[in-house]
DNA sequence: AAAGATTGATACCTCAATCTTT
DNA sequence: AAAGATTGAGGTATCAATCTTT
């Protein structure tokens, strides 16, 4: 008869290593595809659709990067002029970022790929049952509750 | 009338965002403590009740580290006393690395703490049924069918 | 003073190249 | 040549300090 705190530190190590192979894989396919890291691609598909581009405090939020990561990932990102920054006119400390054409291009090559990994090191191992068990499971610990 | 395909993508990230909010949790509560990051125990951890030592492919296998960083946390472990290096008898290119005093108080003092973490960041969240379905789920991922 | 964002210093990861032993 | 491990160079992350505007 098992108890709740025997499952849990198995389930816990296995929750960071199943997650650790995933994102590996999938790191792995871009790498191998001659394309940038998903770090990248997090970014560029939450500025998809914002015309009017994003303050950088609202994309903190949205890819769970600290503001130091963000404000350097933005300067490589528009260095290959796949974003590009604006002064704010509301705010003037703040700027907002916003897709190039390139990073547009940029997603649609990468998209293949990254859905494919997905595939391949995660979708494939799951019933559409365990889809929505894992669902339920993900909104609990992101606490919608609190 | 849900699918597969369109459930698909939105777990996904779901997954991606929950272990990193509560792995960055985990993290910030042994910062707070003034204790070493995550990585730091998973190597400490896995030398625990190994008394000969472990080669370091053995241990690069158990943490899923790559060979080099593996090699320099090693040498920042050393450094602080925490694990020791020796030469392999059996075979002359490789060496072992096991706990030293040091180390195991060291993990003494971060378990209360960890543990603590994965508590208010993870368990809290899960019931019983959740947990074993978690456990089913990483499983697969882990593909112990291939 | 507080919020938005950048910068400098330092730690850490990643790749390719290297060294030694098998 | 292949396996175990280290090293140097370059890229990325993290913290504290800073600058500007509110």
């Amino acid at each position: 008869m098992s108890t709740f705190d025997e499952q849990l530190i198995p389930v816990w190590v296995a929750f960071l290593r199943s997650h650790s192979v995933a994102v590996e894989a999938v790191e792995r396919a871009l790498k191998d595809a001659g394309l940038p890291p998903l770090g990248w691609y997090d970014v560029l598909v939450e500025l998809l659709g914002q015309p009017g581009g994003l303050r950088q405090f609202e994309l903190c939020d949205r890819v769970l990067l600290s503001k130091h990561n963000l404000s350097r990932l933005l300067d490589r990102l528009e260095q290959r002029e796949l974003i590009q920054r604006a002064a704010c006119p509301q705010d003037g400390r703040g700027s907002t970022a916003s897709l190039t054409v390139a990073g547009k291009a940029l997603m649609k090559q990468m998209w293949p790929v990254y859905r494919q990994a997905i595939d391949d090191s995660f979708a494939r191992h799951l019933t559409f049952r365990d889809i929505g068990a894992l669902r339920r499971i993900t909104d609990k610990l992101l606490h919608e509750g609190d």
